[in-house]
RNA sequence: GGGCCGUUAGCUCAUCUGGUAGAGCACGAGACUUUUAAUCUUGGGGUGCAGGGUUCGAGUCCCUGACGGCCCA
């Protein structure tokens, strides 16, 4: 027999044993007062003497992740998730059916611990136990508890095992709800209104990315799952909601790394009679503001990228994107003017000519190989080619570039933000050329969307509108170099077998 | 899609140049009434990712494939 199948049979076994003494190993509820968070949070201060004297009676559940056996005496850690509290039984002091449970007992099992907080000789507070009860029984054995579990693959696949064994995993979801809240909370006393926008869409639009495609049965229509809410929300400023936000899932069919996944979750808010440089100013206050609260979670000192510290102080450098290149690739700012010579910087540079092939795009392929990797402090890179920036408005003082800004930490894209296009006619141009793109073979162009179009001819506010990554802006404010860290359970091939 | 790396006991990892696969934890049996990575005695546990090849002999060398990781596109 192998090793796995041998303790497998033995748990069993053990869990027979109990229903033939008449103990369910699946009760249906336990009432409990406290777990072992909160009785470490409530006592953990109180000394030994404090805590005999007051006699408190708990109930308290947890699953068993270590027990060391002396003779009749028994020491087991039980765990919340969070943290653990050591039981101290006695086996003299618990009724017949306790012991049985006891007799049967394996790691993993989940149990309901009823006792006295006390404190044992060598000062680590205890739950002397009265009484026990089988809540759950593990039949599979976990993994090793001094390592954990290790295995990325195993950690991605069997998320369950990874939460059990590893602090440092459950932490890290912690922050990513924290952040989620946080920026709940921030959005909601502006008055802006969470709403929910079609995830299946006709038109998908709103970003530059393939989609994965469905269809319905009844309609018999092929659907998109959606790229992007943007469309949508921006129809509810036309709708006259002036502050609208969405927190959801966005599906891009496109390759798996350390920062993409096909299914994400994004931020996205816009905000009436507002423009993006004040867009710019709220950024910062809520990204600060959520980076506090993940230090907080965290008990950091500070917010740390692959173990060097960030410098998140107010306010963050702004650079158009040409000065940007200047400033990191030496490159001066005269030959960044024209589609002829930002090509010949790059063949000078020897980097790829990217596709579109428009000075918007030869710009921001010079951008992203010569500076991106630069940009650890958090910086605004603002003025993007309008050609690349089919819904933003432009700068009225050169129509060439948009008033737009993505927001780079450590390297990463974390935000981007625009003051919103509301000219119907400028939207159906701007439109009409990514099409035209598209038919020349630009894979990425929009699609023309005309109720999109309709809607802006009722009038849409003025507005700045911004979409942030949450799976990235986690990545950051927890240290986790992949976003496979931060989803729990991310895309992976299936198992041989399933 | 390309390059490099990984896959050995339930878990974490060893096994130099090819010569009968080991440890710690976990598991079984026993001892122990203040342990906390408990300790002590003792025992069991392997399709070395899969398939093919070279060889007297392959976990180890070669080829193909699967899954995963990192980097690049």
């Amino acid at each position: 027999m192998s090793e796995l199948d041998e303790q497998i049979q033995n748990r069993r076994e053990k869990r027979q044993r109990l229903v033939e003494a008449g103990i369910s190993p699946y009760p249906h509820r336990f009432d409990w007062d406290l777990e072992p968070t909160g009785v470490r949070q409530q006592y953990g201060e109180k000394a030994a003497e404090e805590l005999e004297a007051a006699g408190i009676k708990l109930r308290v559940p947890g699953r068993v992740i270590s027990v060391r056996r002396q003779g009749k005496l028994i020491f087991a850690d039980i765990h919340d998730g969070k943290e653990k509290l050591q039981l101290f039984i006695r086996l003299a002091d618990v009724p017949e059916a306790a012991r049985t449970v006891l007799d049967n007992l394996d790691l993993g099992d989940i149990v309901g611990a009823s006792g006295t907080p006390m404190r044992t000789r060598a000062g680590e507070l205890s739950l002397k136990v009265d009484d026990l009860q089988l809540l759950s029984k593990a039949v599979r054995p976990l993994p090793e508890k001094w390592h954990g579990l290790a295995d990325i693959e195993t950690r991605y696949r069997q998320r369950y095992l990874d939460l059990a064994t590893n602090e440092e995993s459950r932490r890290v979801f912690e922050v990513r709800a924290g952040v989620v809240k946080g920026i709940r909370e921030f959005l909601d006393a502006r008055g802006f209104l969470e709403v929910e926008t079609p995830m299946m869409q006709v038109i998908p639009g709103g970003a530059t990315a393939r989609p994965f495609k469905t269809h319905h049965n009844a309609l018999d229509i092929d659907l998109y799952l959606r790229i992007a809410p943007e469309l949508y929300l921006k129809r509810l400023l036309v709708g006259g909601i002036p502050r609208v936000y969405e927190i959801n899932r966005n599906f891009r069919n496109e390759g798996i790394s350390t920062r993409h996944n096909p299914e994400f979750t994004m931020l996205e808010f816009y905000w009436a009679y507002a423009d993006y440089r004040q867009m710019m100013d709220l950024t910062e206050e809520l990204i600060s503001g959520l980076a506090e609260r993940a230090r907080a979670l965290l008990e950091k000192y500070q917010i740390t990228w692959e173990g060097r510290p960030i410098d998140l102080t107010r306010p963050w450098q702004r650079l158009t994107l040409r000065e940007a290149i200047t400033h990191y690739a030496g490159i001066p700012a005269e030959r960044l003017e024209t589609k002829e010579s930002v090509r010949a910087v790059l063949e000078e540079k020897g980097l790829e000519i990217p596709p579109g092939g428009t000075y918007g795009h030869l710009l921001m392929g010079l951008f992203e190989d010569t500076v991106e990797e630069h940009l650890f402090a958090p910086v605004f890179i603002t003025e993007h080619p309008t050609d690349v920036s089919p819904l933003s408005k432009q700068r009225p003082d050169d129509p060439r570039f948009t008033e737009r800004f993505e927001l780079y930490i450590a390297g990463m894209e974390v935000a981007n933000a625009f003051s919103e296009l509301n000219d119907p006619d400028v939207q159906a141009e701007r439109f009409r050329q990514q099409v035209a793109a598209r038919e020349a073979g630009d894979a990425e162009g929009h699609l023309y969307d005309a109720d999109y179009v309709r809607a802006l001819e009722h009038a849409m506010p003025p507005a700045a509108g911004i979409g942030i990554g949450i799976d990235r802006l986690t990545m950051l404010l927890t240290d986790q170099q992949s976003i496979r860290d931060v989803i729990l359970f991310p895309l992976m091939r299936p198992e041989a077998g399933e």
